[in-house]
DNA sequence: CTGTTAGCGCGTTCAA
DNA sequence: TTGAACGCGCTAACAG
């Protein structure tokens, strides 16, 4: 394990002052061109890297980015963290990825890191443990810029991209009801997250509308999972009344719906109707293909993006708050 | 944006030295209880967060580990991020994530930034575009730990953890074959890494170990993709001579393939036998279920990030070459 | 127990 | 065109 050569080793080695060596790095031009071309060759040969460490500590910036998110194999965040990846490399930032696993603890030390080391900014989708918000308003009093997208801290002040998950929900729902569907059952996470709260009140709000009784708004406290969707199904056809369609907001809960729809004899569409939210690499393979909800990934990346830039240039001044909404659309199949 | 808090800014406010501070901050024993809770309790109440820039410049070390993999939503990919992002925070190291989108380019200016913000270790899955190694063998010139997995630099001497790519893709061949399938086809990628190399070797082995005459072997040079699967079948079932059977090196290649195979009538396991690397989160719904070969992603995590870890604490020199194989597992199912 | 001093690597003065 | 000196925030060695 070698040392790493700094500019003084380059210094010493050509017999000029450390300070030059930082000026022909940088291709200042009040440098001697010969001097310059033999700092430039040395540099090249003997692999020579800035030590950002000691960059950033005298207040320069940093290109670095931070991106956190609830789970990394998800595949609406690994769309999402995919984009703004090469997003950010055409512009010349490097984003680093953080999983907080779901767990407000991990986002509260990843937050933590990401001050440390002083990131240019940090896009954020929030666990569903989060419930507390502190952390990320934390990150303005220490100048970093911030931006939410799909599952936000609606009391932190600054942009934030949201997908309109209430229109989008009541739209399904309507949607199920107008093909007769009079039973709909819908499954999504806490409320304590503006994603699941908007669509859980954009299904509310359309039974309300439409005078239906049946409600069945079931709010899962564990991981979205195959396995949680079979069980789930299992229970609700074992109630006194069946529902006789599913939203559900999660592809992997609906994978688990559709097998244990058809161990049971469960007929979809005919038995159960079934819309959800994402959709499946394998969708069109699927008997039948599951009508569902598609987020604009690119879109969120873009914007999110966008507005992050702009608060690093200071075009957006930190603690701003913007809202933009984009939108969700229904991709209608046969499974309802 | 007010300026962060320093040391000095709490040593000025209660009177003593930033030495001191420091010390408390530290818990170092040698400070008075009371000068050290009055300390925590300003550092506390101002949110005082250390500046790690300052901390590493002083040769301090790091618990950030970066990995790089060429592409963040295929599921072998997200997988391990996902399980060596929660293993690495259970022992106290935050991971970042980096995509090199399979490019050479961006993968050494990933590199290049590792280097420069002095990450405690890295671990890869190299870019198909790789061909050159020298940005790794840079890490070691600094110091830094490297365990590769999945697809490595050969010529890197340092920790790598492999797939059985090799008699795992012989075994499906032969599998094929018994089965009696004669003319296989082989969709994979270049040759230059060894992952789709070793899968070739094994397909063409086992083919000349039954004198088998037909040979397919199709190194696809785009990215794997539902779209590049269904070309690549139409034009397999142009030829003169049919393929009967083909082993597929992507999950997304094999969806292509599905979804050409139904609308062209062609039918499996029938008319064609279907072999994947990879698995569907849907594949238990799919018809016919696909035998796939399955990675033991979490394996690879563990392994690796063991490896890496006894980089960092010395226990395995830096530069020492390890191979460590696991293995995949051919889960059989109807498609052949 | 606490203060002083020095230096990590770099860029930016100011002076020559 | 180049050099000398300083300081970013922090810790360690040394001195009281």
């Amino acid at each position: 394990m070698k040392k790493r050569i700094t500019i003084k080793d380059i210094a010493k080695e050509l017999n000029v002052h450390h300070s030059t060596v930082s000026r022909a790095l940088r291709n200042d031009p009040r440098v001697n061109e010969v001097t310059r071309d033999a700092v430039l060759a040395y540099a090249r040969e003997h692999e020579y890297q800035t030590n950002m460490n000691a960059v950033q500590l005298r207040g320069t910036s940093n290109n670095a980015i931070a991106l956190i998110v609830p789970n990394i194999n998800h595949s609406f965040f690994s769309d999402i963290v995919s984009k703004l990846t090469n997003l950010a490399y055409s512009k010349g930032y490097v984003i680093s990825v953080f999983q907080t696993n779901e767990k407000y603890q991990q986002e509260k030390e990843i937050v933590n890191t990401i001050i440390r080391h002083n990131f240019a900014g940090v896009i954020v989708s929030i666990a569903k443990d989060t419930v507390n918000s502190d952390h990320f308003g934390v990150l303005s009093k220490f100048g970093i810029p911030l931006v939410f997208f799909d599952r936000i801290c609606e009391d932190v002040p600054t942009p934030k991209v949201k997908i309109n998950n209430y229109e989008i929900t009541a739209k399904a729902t309507e949607y199920l009801i107008k093909k007769g569907y009079r039973n709909i059952a819908h499954l999504t996470a806490t409320t304590s997250i503006n994603v699941f709260r908007d669509r859980e009140n954009g299904y509310l709000d359309m039974l309300k509308k439409y005078g239906l009784e049946y409600q069945q708004p079931i709010m899962v406290q564990d991981d979205f999972s195959i396995e949680l969707g079979k069980k789930l199904l299992s229970g609700l056809w074992n109630m006194p009344v069946k529902p006789d369609a599913i939203i559900s907001s999660s592809v992997h809960m609906t994978v688990g719906i559709m097998l244990e729809a058809r161990k049971s004899g469960i007929r979809i569409p005919e038995d159960l109707g079934l819309i959800t939210f994402g959709s499946l690499l394998s969708s069109e393979i699927i008997e039948p293909q599951v009508t569902c909800i598609e987020q604009p990934e690119a879109e969120i990346a873009e914007i999110s993006f966008d507005l992050l830039e702009k608060m690093i240039s200071h075009e957006i001044e930190i603690g701003k708050s913007i809202e933009k909404t984009v939108e969700a659309e229904i991709i209608f199949k046969k499974s309802c």
